[in-house]
DNA sequence: CTCCAGTAGTTGACTAGGAAACTATATCGA
DNA sequence: TCGATATAGTTTCCTAGTCAACTACTGGAG
């Protein structure tokens, strides 16, 4: 016997953000494990492509991931032959993480496939639609200063 | 080394996208945290606020869930005394789910936490941006014929 | 110098979900 | 009415995260 109606979920903008966002984001990912590569280990290889190389730290904060789960994605990523670890020389606690050239060689194609997830579902708006989302969403970080988009 | 630029994924709606909604989804996960329950099974219960008792199968459809998910998902609601399993009378491989009354005196409560987590973020948007936001997901949902919002 | 608080990374225990195998029941067709 | 096939739910195994404990190193205060 239903109660009281408890607010219309569907009235929730965050009802329907996680409607699209989870149907864009299967999508992509969906395409990229096809490549035999998954959407976090991914934007991993992103981070890197215009970096050399960097600390797991500094991936972990830009992805908004721990540290211990970096350090497993990149244990995963060495063990594809897409990653390398090395030490730090200036630091002896320090691990570098860099792109293998096989490694490099993928981001391009997964940036391609970025790009045409990105057109499945948006490029159908008008062009004022695209830009009145893009404004909004960056309004909302902006206007409540949110930092490091986590992955999950 | 960087190679080519690889197209920049803050050019993306999906990046943009993906980081309001992981915001909005992980404020609103502490906040029902807090009241000893899951996002996912916040998400469950208010299902049933509405239906009396529903089929673990018609659960996992509209959840986006695989029913294995939804299986253990009603045990720790049961082992919560929010959740009642019960055998169909009409159909031996049938089971029925069902709000205790506990559950269901909790389920207003996390509505209202769902009200203010929606006003948290989008409660600053002028209302034409709120229409915008507003037309514009539902337009892709529609145009793309997405259906059943998963849960994840 | 030496110690000690802080930092970098890894690891173990745990959680939550998916895929697929499995059990039990239902239904359809000959 | 019996057997084949389909369906409902559970369970097993696997993946990929978190949190917190742990190891190793750094760098500053005395």
């Amino acid at each position: 016997m239903p109660t009281r109606p408890a607010s219309d979920l569907t009235t929730h903008l965050g009802y329907w953000l996680r409607f699209v966002f989870n149907h864009v984001s299967q999508a992509f990912a969906r395409k990229v494990e096809a490549q035999g590569v998954t959407v976090a280990e991914w934007v991993l290889m992103r981070q890197l492509l215009d970096e050399e190389a960097l600390a797991p730290s500094i991936l972990a904060a830009r992805m908004g991931m721990t540290r211990g789960a970096i350090s497993r994605l990149a244990d995963r990523l060495i063990a594809k032959s897409l990653l390398l670890r090395a030490a730090d020389p200036e630091d002896g606690r320090a691990q570098t993480l860099a792109l293998t050239p096989t490694g490099r060689a993928l981001v391009p194609g997964l940036a391609a496939l970025a790009d045409a997830n990105d057109a499945e579902f948006f490029a159908h708006l008008t062009s004022d639609d695209r830009a009145a989302l893009f404004r909004i969403l960056r309004g909302i970080v902006e206007q409540r200063g949110l930092a490091s988009p986590p992955v999950d």
